[in-house]
DNA sequence: GACTGCCTACCAACTGGTAGATAGCGTCTA
DNA sequence: TAGACGCTATCTACCAGTTGGTAGGCAGTC
């Protein structure tokens, strides 16, 4: 096994973890468990559990960059381009893993400095493409926003991101879409 | 200090480190810090950390339905209910705390069973409210829904919980009322 | 004299983390 | 091309500190 290969599946079943039990609960002897490999050996990948947890967030950030921008980029209408971004929430949740920044938000006085302030730019990251999506499609008449796009952001996030805990605790992933759909479809026009 | 006070400061102290920490970051140590209490003497009232866990959901739940209650039974519109049963997040977020079952939502696959019911229990219990709230707004004519009462309730609690969560990181608690407030006026009519 | 609330002194299990050894794999050089 | 060298990934064995929890004692109260 390759250095990569570990290492990308140790951050797969960590980030499987903390997305189920949160970061205080999951332990290098659970990782070790699932990935098969010593507990001691996880340290030479990531030397404590802050860089293990960072690296987390950072890929996680990345992947999440690299969506948002392809989202950009295509040539759907801001409706659609929404729809999408919300069916990224759902989808994980259909797979049964809370959103990650969601799930460290909670534990948020636990995490180190260095996680806390990737959590907050996590979600200042995904304010601002929400809020240049609607401005840009408020600008080219697709949508109609009673206030601000900022404030609209803002309740976008917030209703996937409740919707995502509220489905986590009943268990039913099916109730994050008739919370955000109906939401996008009145800013639509 | 009789049992009751011990038995109370016990549960309010662990009730903030379980809405700022999350329930598998804090420890009876923290709790022992914080009440000036011996650790093997907090056995003494909650013999198991589950124990403790199920008291504190127990009792938040049993204030929130007595608030839920009054609020009902009170005179107000169906507006300035909902608008009130927001502040009870937008209130205690400003206090640093977060909603206790959102908090506790995010660390649910490491719950013991006991608890994870209880998590259920109480949004199975908000919705309930907020459902019927918003039914009755409509029969007096107060509201008027684009969706279902059900889809509506669902949009409402998840707009708080997210907001919450978003707030929490952001360290900026004056984001909930923006979120909520439009989504309660949009309802009213 | 039973009960209550708290104490000191433990416990095994687990926590994140370290030390040091070993085996395998390239690369540079004699 | 043989072999020495260094690097990487892993291992076993360990560490001190913390975890939730227990045993048993003791002082005050009903």
């Amino acid at each position: 096994m390759t250095n990569l290969d570990t290492k990308s599946a140790l951050l797969t079943e960590a980030e499987t973890l903390v997305r189920t039990m949160g970061y205080a609960a999951f332990s290098y002897a659970d990782l070790s468990d699932r990935v098969g490999i010593r507990k001691a050996s996880i340290h030479h990948h990531f030397p404590t559990k802050e860089t293990l947890g960072n690296a987390l967030i950072d890929g996680y950030l990345e992947r999440f960059i690299t969506r948002l921008d392809e989202l950009t980029a295509s040539d759907a209408d801001a409706r659609s381009k929404l729809l999408t971004y919300g069916d990224f929430f759902a989808g994980s949740l259909e797979d049964g893993l809370m959103p990650l920044c969601g799930a460290l938000a909670a534990d948020a006085a636990y995490l180190p400095a260095s996680m806390q302030r990737r959590v907050k730019k996590f979600f200042e990251l995904h304010l601002s493409w929400l809020e240049r999506t609607l401005r840009d499609g408020v600008a080219q008449r697709q949508l109609a926003l009673t206030g601000t796009p900022h404030k609209s952001a803002l309740l976008l996030l917030s209703a996937l991101q409740g919707a995502s805990v509220v489905a986590w605790a009943l268990r039913d992933p099916t109730v994050v879409k008739p919370v955000f759909k109906p939401l996008v479809e009145a800013m639509a026009r």
